[in-house]
DNA sequence: CGGACAGTTGATCCCGTTCAAGAAACGTGG
DNA sequence: CCACGTTTCTTGAACGGGATCAACTGTCCG
């Protein structure tokens, strides 16, 4: 049982909030189609009425939006373990689209199974509402990289999400990871153009930040890195299951009742 | 009964999902505290603990970012009726700063007890957890705008966003509004100069889009302004609550059982 | 070997910034 | 009600970070 289908939802869920026997169970009853999926396919499009949600099994994928001119703007990445378009579950009309980065492996769960599920089991509803609570703290962190901070700091920024993402997620170590992105996915994520997202990958390497040896990405100075990306981790929210146990003790609220 | 203190609270859940009279009764039995706060007050800082929530009775607020450099990135905005810092009862730490725009009037919620009902009251959860995730619909609406727009575009899509949704939230009328933000806190939500936004409004008034007097916004040319600003509503979710009655006939899922 | 695509570099341009100074609006106290 | 200081708005002039355009290199894959 350990290695059933839906073990990484199990894990993250369980990162989120406090379960129970009972609610894990109902994680794992869920039922589901697995599916594989390849480079630039589409798991959602901006306008449609979702009926499904993606887990993420293998490979990485990406929320983005068009303006009306065509150009593209990547809102945010995401890797295995990812329960993509959590939010399909709720909203009814999609208002961006999400596309898969590299080839995909899936789990499709229908929206219906689990709204039940979330209805029996308040807990996994709160774990979920957390975990896309986290993915909004993610957008804001993105909104201020591309509003407010220079081109060097932007690159520098998402390379340090990357790979402090991947470490939590068990993929890679934060010091050395294969880059998903081209360039100029780079460039949709970093709000500028891939002409200048080379610049600045030069530059981060040519002041001895990074190394780069076809996209594997080295950091070779973690703190000299996250200090010119102005990186701060508090907004991945890592340690929310370590905080909201410790805070559970003091309240005592929703103390693990078995549902 | 219908002019409690926490009535904009329950019409903000009912309007994002379908109540039962359980549920409506639970969420007026919130224990709450009233405050009037000045401009500029904090309600959250980044770092904090969150203990409360705070129920925008009247009034304007807005999420904040600050760099190392210290430059400022406005995240959104909120109006009265807006339950700000709901992302507090789940997540542990505060990753970004909320202030208020204006002087305002507050309800101050203990986040256990919000807790306590999401709990006990699995619809009005998912009411809250819908919330949230319109505003991280909004949050990505403003990566791409601040990412992928230029100036004019970026400073017309803010002034249709705000006309729009104070027209839902009954503050105003969509085509003339008091605009509730200086021209350097419209910089910061745009990621511009104070100087070039006010060349963009001129801009604006000049080519007939718009008409400024001291801070009232009159729009001549909806329609001609919503293109400029590539705006199309649809991230906002104004008419959640009527596709999501529809699609509960369709699927029957958690159909208002009482609880 | 060849064709497509990703990455690299240089030259030039332009949108938005920066700096500076003056005008209007606002709030406060007399 | 006006006087006065402060904040906000407005406009001009010069600058610069990143965009654009274009050419070349490297790499992967048939």
């Amino acid at each position: 049982m350990t290695s059933h289908t839906l073990t990484p939802l199990l894990r993250k869920l369980e990162s989120r909030a406090l379960l129970n026997d009972d609610d894990r169970a109902a994680i794992l009853a869920l039922p589901y189609r697995r599916q594989l999926v390849e480079r630039e396919a589409y798991f959602v499009r901006e306008g449609e009425r979702p009926e499904r949600s993606c887990l993420l099994l293998s490979g990485f994928a990406f929320r983005q939006k068009l303006t009306s001119e065509g150009t593209r703007q990547i809102i945010s990445l995401h890797i295995a373990g990812d329960f993509v378009d959590l939010q399909g579950v709720m909203l009814n009309l999609s208002d961006h689209n999400v596309q898969a980065l590299t080839r995909c492996e899936l789990a499709i769960v229908a929206r219906s199974d689990i709204r039940e599920l979330a209805c029996a089991h308040p807990t996994v509803a709160m774990a979920m509402w957390t975990d896309t609570l986290i993915d909004a703290s993610i957008f804001r962190e993105w909104v201020l990289n591309v509003g407010r901070r220079d081109a060097l700091t932007r690159v520098a920024h998402l390379l340090c999400e990357i790979a402090r993402r991947m470490e939590a997620a068990g993929l890679a170590d934060r010091l050395r990871y294969e880059m998903p992105m081209s360039q100029e996915q780079l460039a949709d994520a970093t709000g500028l153009t891939p002409v200048h997202v080379n610049r600045m990958l030069r530059d981060l390497d040519r002041s001895g930040l990074i190394v780069r040896t076809n996209r594997t990405i080295t950091i070779k100075d973690w703190a000299g890195l996250s200090d010119v990306a102005d990186f701060n981790e508090n907004y991945l929210h890592l340690d929310q299951l370590a905080t909201e146990a410790a805070r559970m003790q003091e309240m005592s609220v929703c103390a693990a009742a078995p549902s």
